[in-house]
DNA sequence: AATCGATAGTTACGATTGCAACTAATATGC
DNA sequence: GCATATTAGTTGCAATCGTAACTATCGATT
């Protein structure tokens, strides 16, 4: 309660930022530790194997919130492992089509179980009713970046 | 939905970074614009000028979720500008009392009143439901911070 | 079809980051 | 009271990041 009357604890990018640093963290622990993941990795893998077709890299961006610097050199990274392939696409060569191979597929059904028991555990910590006022306020956030949308460089 | 039944849409770490990562861009450009002010000397302002006290580094590092030497840098970053001050505690001279100088107290209030009309802006997207939704569920996770509150090292 | 603008993706480079190792001080066990 | 562990904060260094500039391709205008 400061004197000029703004409240730091309650300024959402603040707020938000201290949530989703703490959440993240616990969990990239395990997918570096087993994995040599990097955070841009893992997040690029899960979103070609949660869609489950072919993806570009601007897709993947877009879905992840991701730099196109970063997307390109996790999915650099991922080729190098063959985790992915790249498939140039006909009529517009300037797109490349993202996929995983069965060795990416496979990571990312081992990594999504150790995904799924984190969630399971976060919901333990944060109760059913907290966890369903999340899910109602992210969806929020998720339509608002929907209408704006537009600043693409990070910062 | 995939066929392995995971749902990253729905996993936790995902959806609020993609969230805090929207939501503190837009932020980010107006103070680093004006300011020049990176995210963490921003935050360690904030800390300090919210709370309207003397605190540690550490204390400012709780606060924030920041690693320590982000908090190291930053206030070397915001003593160089005269915006804070260090004190040495008596008792314990391991630890040192970061205080907003006069400057640093000036700076604090013009940034929160960029900082007052986003959250406004905010409201207006995200709409009133949104919000308090929003707020529920970040407070949950916020006690759920409390109950843990161990792992110290960024990844 | 030539030009201009927009878009997909890459890369060089300077800035920022985190890890690990460090200094300095305090706390604890014996 | 001495050795050892712990904590606050800093720093060297290698890795990562974002900006800006780049290549390559496509679309639109004329």
């Amino acid at each position: 309660m400061a004197a000029d009357g703004f409240e730091l604890n309650a300024f959402l990018p603040y707020r938000l930022n201290r949530a989703a640093e703490f959440v993240a963290l616990r969990f990239a622990a395990q997918y570096k530790a087993r994995y040599q993941l990097t955070r841009p990795e893992w997040r690029t893998l899960a979103a070609l194997g949660s869609t489950r077709r072919p993806m570009t890299a601007t897709e993947v961006g877009a879905h992840s919130a991701m730099h196109k610097t970063k997307v390109s050199r996790a999915v650099s990274a991922l080729e190098e492992r063959r985790w992915l392939t790249r498939n140039e696409n006909e009529g517009d060569r300037r797109l490349e089509h993202l996929q995983l191979t069965k060795a990416g597929l496979r990571a990312y059904v081992e990594l999504t179980a150790l995904a799924a028991n984190y969630q399971a555990e976060l919901d333990a910590l944060v109760g059913a009713a907290g966890m369903q006022a999340l899910t109602a306020g992210l969806e929020a956030i998720e339509r608002a970046i929907g209408k704006v949308e537009k600043p693409r460089r990070e910062g």
